[in-house]
DNA sequence: AACTCGGGGCG
DNA sequence: CGCCCAGAGTT
């Protein structure tokens, strides 16, 4: 492992603190710090960034003050509150755990304990004990590879962050600062976000500085290695029918892996029809959107109902929606936009 | 170990 | 457009 800053372990720790004190953002799960805001966030703030997190985090706040709120909640208000976030399935396991929680007499106080509970994995558990008990576990998300990767200028190629992720926990546990796990986790994750960002980081003002081999190098931005994502080109086409004030929509199986008992407008697939059943239509919206690897170009084409072949909206799925139903249910981000977008400009 | 999950920010 | 974001669960 390349190591030459081990030595300077204190020092190194000592200067982040430092700067970590003076520098940090006044951030909700700061401010009053509780265990409940602290594991709210920490779901929250999985694969999403701070400033897409925060006006959801202050509704959630609202709805569920405290874990037992969110026990009492049915499933389909947490994650109807979870509308537009993404990755759904951190809104039941925070809701499962915040069940758990509320069936023992006090939440547990050792990462491995955590560890056992849904939607917690390294990360998190290091995440919360840290933060919340003092625990000495070292947190290694995205930023803090980038900041060690840098530090050491490491330049192995990793398939994934993951791999990545994993690789670095050694590193990272050396150089956690044991007195101030938690103040320390949340500055090398401060560090990368507001200092040591992917790209053109900002050096002249970065407290570890002396410590970075990448930065003496003058190429910090040549750290971390991870392979590049393949993106594929993917085309869906959608029906827009309206009929008697309603509206058609797809409800995703409460099983399914992904947007499970979340809405969209029906593609063609969940009505029956064939590839070519708009051919030589003209869509009326087309609309694009990422996906992880995938970049999707939709197409909406308006049908009337009487159109659709007979028995299509009996198929399992689908379901006509009143334009007041539609407020409550949950939609996906994307077409929760789209849906009002082309309500709004119906004649 | 490799795949999958949604969505948005930002260069 | 492509990469990344306070990752975890499943296969």
């Amino acid at each position: 492992m390349p190591d030459s800053l081990i030595p300077q372990t204190t020092e190194f720790q000592r200067e982040l603190l430092g700067w970590y004190r003076h520098h940090r953002r006044s951030l909700p799960w700061r401010d009053a710090p509780s265990l409940y805001k602290t594991v709210v966030s920490e779901f929250m703030l999985q694969q999403t960034q701070v400033k897409t997190v925060l006006p959801y985090l202050a509704r959630w706040l609202e709805i569920f003050p405290d874990f037992a709120a969110l026990a009492a909640a049915s499933e389909e208000q947490v994650v109807k509150n979870w509308e537009g976030l993404g990755y759904y399935t951190r809104a039941r396991n925070l809701h499962k755990l915040a069940r758990a929680l509320v069936a023992l007499p006090s939440p547990p106080r050792t990462r491995e304990a955590w560890l056992e509970l849904p939607g917690i994995g390294p990360y998190t558990s290091a995440a919360i004990t840290s933060i919340s008990f003092g625990t000495p576990a070292a947190v290694v998300d995205g930023n803090v590879v980038r900041i060690l990767t840098r530090l050491t200028a490491d330049g192995t190629a990793f398939r994934d962050s993951a791999a990545a992720s994993k690789a670095l926990a050694p590193l990272a546990d050396a150089l956690l600062n044991r007195a101030e796990p938690g103040d320390h986790n949340q500055a090398m994750m401060e560090l990368g976000a507001t200092v040591c960002h992917r790209r053109t980081p900002l050096c002249t003002v970065c407290p570890v500085r002396p410590y970075c081999a990448a930065s003496r190098r003058g190429e910090p931005e040549l750290y971390p290695r991870l392979a590049p994502k393949l993106i594929e080109q993917l085309a869906v086409t959608r029906l827009w029918c309206r009929h008697q004030g309603k509206l058609l929509l797809h409800r995703t199986a409460g099983d399914a892996r992904r947007l499970a008992n979340l809405h969209e407008l029906p593609a063609l697939e969940h009505a029956g029809l064939g590839e070519s059943f708009f051919a030589g239509d003209t869509p009326i919206a087309t609309k694009k959107r990422g996906i992880t690897r995938f970049a999707i170009t939709e197409s909406i084409y308006a049908i009337q109902a009487a159109k659709l072949p007979r028995g299509t909206a009996d198929r399992p799925g689908l379901v006509w929606v009143t334009l007041t139903e539609l407020e409550a249910i949950t939609l996906s981000g994307p077409h929760r936009r789209w849906v009002t977008e082309l309500l709004a400009s119906e004649p």
